[in-house]
This record gives C-alpha cells, sequence and structure tokens, in this order.
DNA sequence: TTGTAAGCGTTATCAA
DNA sequence: TTGATAACGCTTACAA
C-alpha cells in the first residue's frame, strides 16, 4: 500500500524495453507490436502500474485542467450550473478546479493566479467580481457566463427575449396591468436585459405597465423584507385589477408567492405570477411557479465549446490579433406552470 | 500575450544567479542576501515571471490537490456541503478537483482513477456508489462524508441524537401521536440512525408512535406522490389527534407542508412538521420548517483536519499497520420554526 | 550565501 | 518497430 510508485521506467527494466516504448504503448499503440504490447500490459498489470499525468503535463504542456470561479453554491442556479458544468466532463475530458465566492477583487486574482500556476488551459467565470477587461487581459482563454462580458467570450440567455416572453405570456392571459420586480438594473449585467425586453413589449402593444426596481442583497431576509413590502403596495395601488407580475428570479418570485398565499389563503385569481431561470424552487414551491427557463445545459455546452474553440485557435495561429468576443445567446423557453394558469393551480402537477 | 513562458532558468540567466538561487528565493528567501533579494524581486517584475506548480509537484511530489466526489449539486445540501469545503481554501490551502454524478461504480473508478493519475493528496467522498472497503484500499487517504464508512475515516451528524431531538421536541409540544416519515432505513447508511433515534426515544418515554418507510427514487415527482399519499393515510388516521411529524430530510417535509397547506389552506394546529439538514429550502418555504440542522461549515472543516491528518500521517510513518478508521460525530442543533411553533406561525421570520 | 548537478516521470526528436 | 537522449520547470543534496 505504501509501496513506491512505479513508473515506465519499472516497467521498461521490467520488460527489458526503453521508456520510450513504453510510452509509445500507451500514445500510438499502433507503433509497437503485438507482441510486445502484450508483453508490456502483462507487466503493467503485474507492478500494478498508475499513470502520472503531472509528469505528462510538464513534458506535454497540456493540463485538461479549466478554471471555473463561481459566486457560490448554495443558490441553485448555480449549483445546478455546476452541476452541468461537471458533468460535460464525459464528453470533453477536462477537469475542473473551482473556486467559490470571491468576496473582493483581491481574492479573486489571488485564485486566479493560483489557477495560471496550475496551468490551466481555460477560465469560466461566473463572478462578477472581476471586469471583462481585466479577464480579457490574462493569458488563457476565458469565457463569462451571465456576466459582464464586454471584452471577453461569453454564454448568455436571451435575457431580453425572455422578458418578452413574460409580458406575452401574461398579456395573453388577460392581465390589465403588467408589472416587474426587479433588482438590479445596471446596464452592464446581462440580466437587466430581462427589464428591457419586459418593457419593449409592454411598449410595442400600448399595455399599461410598472417597473418596481427595489434594490436588495443577497440575503434571503432582506430580500424578503423589500419584496413583500413592493408587494403590498402593488396590492394596494391596484385594487380588482387582474396583475401580471413577472420576477427577476425563481427565488424573489417564491418569496412573493409565499407572501400572497399566506395573506390571502392561496393565490387569488387577479394574481399571475412569472418567474426566471427555472430552477429547482420554481418547481417545488407550494404553487408550482411559471417561469422563464435558462437552458442550463445549452449555455453550459456553448460555453465548454467557445472555450475549446479558443484553447485550439491559440496554439494554431498565435500572433492573430485579438478577435473582437464571441457573445452566444441561448433563447429561454418560457415554462407555464400554475402560477399563471389558476384553473389548474389545484391540481398537482 | 503569446510570449514564451518565463521560467526560472530566463529569471537566472537575468541575474546571473543560478536557477538553485531563484528557487531559494521563492522557498526560503532568508538564505538569499537582501541585496540579491531585490535584484531578484525587479527581475521578476520585469520579465513577468509566474511560477509553474506542475513542475514544483513533480519535483517535490506534493499537489496541494483534494479530489471530491459529490452525488450531485443542484440538491442544496450537496452545494452547501461543496460551498463549505471550497471555502476552506482560504485556510488550508488546498485546491479541489470535483467529480459530480458517477452514475455507475464504473464511472466512479474512472474518476478515482483520473485523480489518483493527478496525485491528489486525498480524498473526500460524498457518494454512495462505491463501498468503503474499496476506497479504504486506495493508496490515497480518503475521507467519507455522511455515507457508509466502515473501512474509512468519516465525519457524520450523530443522526440518532437528531432523531432524538425531533422526538423529544414534538413531544414538549403536546403532540399524542409521533410519526416518522422516511425512503430509507439501510442500516449502513447514517441517515438510517434517525429512525432509530426517532424510535428510542418514543419507547424511553412510552409515547405512542410510527414509522412510515416508504421509498422513493430521487426524482421530485415521485418524492411527491409517495409522501402525499402517505400523509393522506395519516390524516384519515389519526383524526382530531395532535401529529408531530418528523421528517427525513426538509425537501421531503417541504413537500408535505405544501400538501398539508394545499389542502387545509393553511397549516392546521393539529399538525407539527420537523425536517432534517437545515438546508435552504427549510426557511424558503411557505411556512419556515422547524428542522434539526447539520453543521456543515464543522462538518467539512472536520473532514478537512481528518484528511490532512492522515496526509502527515503517512509520510511520518509510512508502514504503520492500518489504524482503526476515526468516526467524528458532528451533533446537530434543533431549529425550531414556525411548523411546529403554530403560535406563531402567521408572523413572518 | 551561492552554485553544480541530479532527479521528479513523462514526451519528443532523431537515429538506427 | 525500437532506443538514446534531451527536454519540460522546478527542487534538493552536496559542494564550494
Amino acid at each position: 500500500m505504501s509501496e513506491k510508485k512505479v513508473t515506465m521506467k519499472d516497467i521498461a527494466d521490467f520488460t527489458h524495453f526503453s521508456k520510450t516504448t513504453i510510452s509509445r504503448y500507451f500514445n500510438r499503440p499502433e507503433s509497437v507490436s503485438t507482441e510486445n504490447r502484450e508483453k508490456i500490459a502483462e507487466a503493467l498489470r503485474v507492478l500494478n502500474y498508475k499513470e502520472n499525468k503531472v509528469a505528462r503535463i510538464l513534458a506535454r504542456g497540456k493540463t485538461e485542467f479549466i478554471g471555473l470561479l463561481v459566486p457560490n453554491l448554495f443558490l441553485s442556479y448555480y449549483g445546478e450550473v455546476m452541476d452541468s458544468f461537471l458533468r460535460s466532463y464525459q464528453r470533453y475530458g477536462y477537469k475542473f478546479i473551482v473556486f467559490a465566492g470571491s468576496d473582493s477583487e483581491e481574492t479573486e486574482r489571488k485564485y486566479i493566479e493560483e489557477l495560471m500556476a496550475y496551468q490551466i488551459e481555460g477560465l469560466i467565470v461566473l463572478t462578477h467580481t472581476m471586469s471583462s477587461e481585466e479577464l480579457a487581459s490574462l493569458p488563457v482563454p476565458v469565457v463569462g457566463l451571465e456576466r459582464e462580458d464586454k471584452y471577453i467570450d461569453s454564454v448568455n440567455t436571451d435575457n431580453y427575449l425572455g422578458g418578452m416572453q413574460a409580458a406575452r405570456h401574461l398579456a395573453d392571459l388577460g392581465c390589465d396591468i403588467l408589472i416587474h420586480f426587479n433588482s438590479d438594473a445596471r446596464q452592464e449585467i446581462p440580466a437587466s436585459r430581462r427589464i428591457a425586453g419586459f418593457t419593449d413589449y409592454c411598449l410595442e402593444q400600448h399595455l399599461p405597465y410598472e417597473l418596481l426596481i427595489e434594490p436588495y442583497d443577497n440575503t434571503y431576509a432582506h430580500m424578503k423584507s423589500v419584496i413583500c413590502r413592493t408587494a403590498n403596495q402593488v396590492i394596494e395601488k391596484y385594487p380588482g385589477l387582474r396583475k401580471g407580475i413577472f420576477v427577476s428570479n425563481d427565488s424573489a418570485a417564491s418569496i412573493l408567492l409565499n407572501h400572497l398565499v399566506s395573506r390571502f389563503g392561496g393565490l387569488p385569481e387577479e394574481f399571475l405570477i412569472v418567474g426566471f431561470d427555472n430552477t429547482r424552487i420554481s418547481q417545488e414551491s407550494i404553487i408550482p411557479i411559471s417561469t422563464v427557463g435558462q437552458q442550463i445545459d445549452i449555455m453550459t455546452d456553448t460555453a465548454m465549446q467557445l472555450l475549446i474553440a479558443q484553447i485550439q485557435g491559440r496554439t494554431e495561429k498565435a500572433g492573430t490579433a485579438a478577435a473582437a468576443p464571441v457573445h452566444k445567446i441561448i433563447p429561454p423557453i418560457l415554462i407555464p406552470r400554475a402560477t399563471s394558469m389558476p384553473e389548474v393551480a389545484q391540481k398537482t402537477e
């Protein structure tokens, strides 16, 4: 159990071949005679050889490592995205070194330094800490996901379309007034496009609408207090009207739903709710929440492909002037559930 | 941007020192004269040197890598545990290579092979796929977390105590009958001790109780149908009695709660619910769910310490006969919330 | 305080 | 089809 590690040298000695031949056995087996291949296989088994990829990396310069920077893993959106990235190992073979939760730019830089020291071949960034400009200056390919992406390749949900889908859905259901809850309207954040999509649809269709942008930090308690307060204003302001409320994400939508259900003993027919993301919470809430679903598997796969394209491009044409960053946009899919179809609200899904 | 990588050799040439001195500058700076330290620092800056830890690993044999096997990341429990492990980087400096979701033993072995090839120093296992016996035979330190752990070091919540806490809490609140919902009573799974703790408390205190063990797979839909069915049986069987229901985890507790609230338009006073884990869902449900909370940060920290102890012990006394595995037990903390304190159920938390 | 040289376990080049 | 030999970039005796 604690014996010295068996190396190719040991196999070479054992079989009386050279290290080179052993290496070739792994990398171009067809260049080793069938007979000797068997001898080597035998020796590998007998000595219980295990490859050492660290040495291979040093010799070849390819680590098959990708760095992953994620804000946290307790929000289910990030959990689901991470899950999806990790599973891409089966397809692409890249391993992930993951760092979570850089509070400050400084620690995020430290993480990146560390990742670079391990010779990662690419970096995927979900955190919002550093500017894409700084990220673009790194000596490795970078892809951003649902973050500011001016100077880097990225994959985003078509947030603008998502906002429109939500508005159209609510309008189609005969709402008298469309309302959008959000907490962040900063231009550079892709999710803020949801606001624009929602607004533009309402304007185009001449629908009465209202934006309620109330900042909150990411703690549940604060989110809750802000949303409940906002909801109460809406209740007072639009009595008797059929209100279609599009909420910026499923967690917030769930808070709103719980508030209404608690207050009225159920979701009144005059309230329709649509969330965003299609995270688990939207399915598991007291009434299944209609939501604009991000296609996470497609997004992560697209991100991997962008990254791999960069990795390959880099080795080929090293000196090319930085091309304009590629921004892939993935359409969301509206998923109608009980919060926007009151007639089915009582049925279990 | 695509220049050749700068190595210690370059710094050596630039400063007219030897590679050795440059290396020492990093590893034992005090052994380099102050004057020359500055020269080297200058050269590092001018040439923009970045360390290559892959080479260092090869030379020293320490990777600072830990492998992490987790069933998935969409269940918030695992997300929270992962989050906690990743943050331990700040304390211990270990980087994590993460694999999620091995459906089969075969793929799980492949993951482990891959991790070994990268010379991980230790392995943390949350998956239930492989036996601890097989894991124990690996040539690296292994620590399990809330999994079968006969042959490996492990960290578990004191599930037995947790079951007792839940029962006592419900009994103290004057329940006429105590009921436990669970889906898996297999001895080797630590969580099954929750059943034993619950049962023993009821027996000791001569309390009427019932165990309802109904297997379900991990899909939400199936969980839901099983739990709703079971709940309906309970409703019929114990009309008028104050029922204290201890549910095996928060997700299941949330499903039960939603079912009751939907059916009765609120949580009837005669139902008290306690979940397990203290995952986010317990706080974010329509009525905050009382739960037996796992102390995740303490558990992950304990796991890291166990692993590090093994890593260090291994280098010191290589030949020691495998000591008996160490099992650390972390007490859970009961968190009373509205589902077991009907009088506060209406207040926002 | 600094340098020489060997070594970590692979792969790559060139020759045989 | 195989083998010598030199990388890869760093650490570490041992020597000076």
